[in-house]
DNA sequence: ATCGGGCCTGTAGTCGCTACAGCTTCAAGG
DNA sequence: CCTTGAAGCTGTAGCGACTACAGGCCCGAT
């Protein structure tokens, strides 16, 4: 096994790389058309071959998504990584940032929470044709205070 | 008493059932190609004619939406409430496991915002090119017991 | 030399809209 | 009656963040 190295460590195909980080392979090649992570070497018949660090860096991204930052936040996350010079007080503010929306989208489904709540609330279940649920969905009533939920965060993997 | 089917009423065109329930004209658009609006009279220059029906139609799906339904799971309350048999408890069953779904997006939520908040308070935000966050986002750490946030609801118009 | 699994590229689908481009129609003003 | 210009029409492409093919190529083991 003549173990060709990258930069640090052994080289791994995607399907290596995909395993240990538990990351999709598709979604691998996805983040690297989309800038995400940068282009591996190829052997010569033309397969990706990752090291360590492209691991490490794939472990950034997973982690960061898991918590819910957008691809485009994790972009600028890892400029700043990638930058000599990255201020803790960049990242913080990002971090910061993206806890604001998160709470913000948190009280917007617990008011939708509430009042679905409600409406099921008046509901027996009966047979009954003139159901209170259908009835408080034809009102126009709007909800209260209600901030755009907006785009959402990634799936855990099972 | 949701009739819904059934032109009664003057015809208002697209623009003005646009203003009436403030949803947007291509939204209105979309919403007839996929079969959640019925498809309107026309007029003799092909323009659409709505009644009355539809503008209650439509209000019924803008305060479902913003209740977070999925547009499946509006074309889903219209077939019962369109059928003459609608029972209220089908009703309910469709409200109850939405809500269900909601109440464990705010806990994946909540979870998410107390792992975030942990991470940025370890960090003072000074020029320290060691920053804790990004530490922490170079962790492999799994969140303990995440679910899916899955897509998310409407945007509020305002 | 052959087999079968992994890898390659490129494209299309998901959801719920939104935003054009490039037309035609309609109502009001002159 | 004719000219505007807004509003309507169809059809298509784009968003975010993947996922799922199809149709081929490579690679290691037998």
């Amino acid at each position: 096994m003549p173990a060709i190295t990258n930069s640090r460590g052994p080289a791994l195909t995607i399907g290596e790389l995909s395993k240990r980080t538990e990351v999709n392979v598709e979604t691998i090649r996805f983040y690297e058309r989309t800038g995400v992570l940068p282009k591996p070497p190829r052997s010569a018949g033309g397969h990706r071959l990752y090291g360590q660090d492209h691991a490490m860096r794939l472990n950034f991204v997973r982690r960061s998504r898991e918590l819910g930052f957008s691809l485009d936040a994790v972009r600028g996350l890892l400029q700043l990584v990638d930058g000599s010079s990255h201020t803790c007080a960049e990242v913080r503010a990002i971090t910061l940032d993206h806890l604001a929306d998160i709470r913000r989208k948190i009280a917007d489904l617990r008011r939708l929470a509430r009042t679905l709540a409600e409406v099921a609330g008046k509901c027996r279940g009966g047979k009954v044709p003139d159901c209170p649920i259908i009835e408080a969905l034809f009102t126009t009533r709007r909800i209260t205070g209600g901030r755009a939920p907006g785009p959402f965060p990634p799936s855990p993997r099972r």
